[in-house]
DNA sequence: TATTGTTATACTCTATAACTATA
DNA sequence: TATAGTTATAGAGTATAACAATA
């Protein structure tokens, strides 16, 4: 097997994937029965447990949403009691976002369910494999990531 | 590190892989500027190439469509002459899609150009890294994948 | 009667523009 | 004038139903 070889394997797994199939099913298991959360708003919710407390724009940012996109969707979550807005403490054109006791219970039960996936499909590979899968998988994503540009909605000027 | 931290971080990873903008970067490099194929088309003319000759029913289970939507996006393929529609040898009711000599080399250009992706992503890794990776990913992508059920749109009954 | 392929309809998501308020 | 947040509008994608033709 030539590296060549192993790279058209990896893009054809990876292909495999990303096929909106897997994707779903994977986000199926993710949501289950979870009230107020889909495949969509997932990742906002997601994202603003890992950065505690942020702006709409710091958030579409870390999720590479637009800003109007994360500001409906974290309406939904607000609706749904999983997030809180509040005025920014310093700058009183922001909302300081926030998830409620609710919101992190629920983010924290989702991400085991997910976690528990990988774990069963990985209980039958050697200690070794799964450390060193764990840190080549982590090089890779960076390696291809997108340059993390969110698509900032300019309001009109050219 | 546990197996349950591994665990963690392959599904952190995987969740961003699976992240709006990455996956669209990945197919903006492989659509690049091929003509009549974007992000929904391709699995169809991927999965037609893998077939190489399959009726709209079995290309929808092999690429998890359903009928309805193979049979449009086949349409669209067909319009930018990359795919073909045939009467079906043995039975009428049936269309036998293939890909015109252009869809082949439509997807061996896309799949080259996605390779080289990985194949850069992995370049500076040892060749038993790169072996082994592949090798485990493939493992763990099969132990994850959705049942193969195609979504078939029953007509009606209950 | 069931299946194949297709078209038609309603619904959701996504992208762009437009608006208000504050810096 | 530029930025933060939001709402409104138009376009694209998706899911369900309905249809004609053949098995």
């Amino acid at each position: 097997m030539s590296r060549r070889d192993d790279g058209a394997r990896v893009a054809a797994t990876i292909g495999e994937l990303l096929l909106r199939g897997n994707r779903s099913h994977l986000y199926r298991v993710l949501i289950a029965d979870t009230e107020g959360v889909d495949e969509t708003t997932y990742p906002v919710l997601s994202g603003l447990a890992r950065l505690g407390t942020a702006t709409t724009s710091e958030l579409a940012a870390r999720i590479g949403f637009e800003r109007t996109v994360t500001t409906r969707y974290a309406t939904r979550l607000e609706h749904a009691g999983l997030l809180a807005r509040r005025p920014h403490p310093t700058d009183s054109r922001a909302t300081a976002l926030a998830l409620t006791d609710l919101g992190e219970r629920t983010v924290r039960a989702m991400r085991e369910r997910l976690q528990d996936v990988f774990v069963d499909a990985m209980a039958d590979w050697t200690a070794d494999e799964s450390a060193t899968f764990t840190r080549l998988f982590d090089r890779l994503v960076a390696g291809i990531a997108a340059p993390q540009t969110a698509p900032s909605s300019r309001p009109s000027s050219p």
